[in-house]
DNA sequence: CAAGAAACATTTAAGCATAAAATATTTTAT
DNA sequence: ATAAAATATTTTATGCTTAAATGTTTCTTG
């Protein structure tokens, strides 16, 4: 008998599967953890606003609400409170579309700009120090994977 | 000149670090929201509430609140919430330590016992499923990729 | 054109998450 | 023996997240 230790054939795969999305996560979340960390501390601000901000931040015409939640792949109602908050803060503003009393386009002021332009330097550091021990090349494979992996999923729904 | 494209020396390593950050972050996060609707379609819980379930599963003899948090690596005061609601579902209780009267010992029912295999069962094949495009192999090669950068950072701290 | 459907945004309720402060108990040091 | 420090947990304040409900406005279609 060749198998000495007795596994049944789809049993070896799923355990294999199953330890990597446990380390995946374990990873994701240390990273986020000291993302957040450093945000609060550097910058007085947390995750999700920047996520916010960095969808703004490509469009100089703003984004409908609805826009910033399809982008983040998050619920409309999420993305509410975040705006709320960055609006009090002076980051962004929403303005009035003309012809649809429903919507509202969200901008960044130029403070908000300027804050994130200053975030996203300190964030790519960051994550340049976090995933030190990738190579670029190593990096580029495994996230080439994972967008495989999302893009397959999505599909499977279609 | 052999490189075409001008790029600083540690540019290019950091946009592909960059980039897995973010494949890294979209493929947890749609996983996360996959497993989020089967557990509540399925059985009416939560993530984190299975999470707690799992570690206790592994104790007979059940765990402290500060073990539980020390295990899953969240704060403390988000234990007490969760377990709470488990309480009042009948999957677990919370018993006296004797010779120490500060802390609780946390244990899974008869009931929450039974609850838990079912899950796991259920949580196993989804998460098969949902990485059901790498194979054994990949998966523990990238597995073990994350749990060497988790190892690392962590050093890097002590 | 009028009724119904769809789109847009917000609000609400419940749960999850952290950090920091409060409470209670136990251990250690003086 | 008392005071200080350490340990264990809960509470409080704030924010993120979803799902569901609500209220408008716009579009569609009979």
């Amino acid at each position: 008998m060749s198998r000495l230790s007795a596994q049944s054939p789809s049993e070896a795969p799923s355990k294999e599967r199953l330890r990597l999305w446990l380390r995946m996560l374990e990873a994701t979340r240390f990273i986020e953890a000291k993302l957040r960390e450093n945000f609060r501390r550097e910058f007085n601000t947390t995750l999700p606003r920047f996520d916010v901000m960095a969808a703004l931040f490509r469009f100089d015409d703003g984004l409908k609400m609805s826009e910033i939640s399809g982008a983040l792949k998050v619920s409309n109602g999420n993305v509410t409170g975040i705006v709320d908050r960055l609006s009090n803060d002076g980051h962004l503003v929403r303005e009035a579309v003309p012809g649809d009393r429903r919507a509202s386009r969200v901008r960044l002021t130029k403070k908000g700009r300027e804050e994130f332009a200053r975030q996203a330097i300190a964030h790519e550091r960051w994550i340049n120090d976090l995933l030190g021990h990738f190579t670029a090349k190593e990096a580029g494979i495994i996230a080439t994977d994972f967008s495989t992996l999302v893009a397959l999923q999505e599909d499977d729904n279609a």
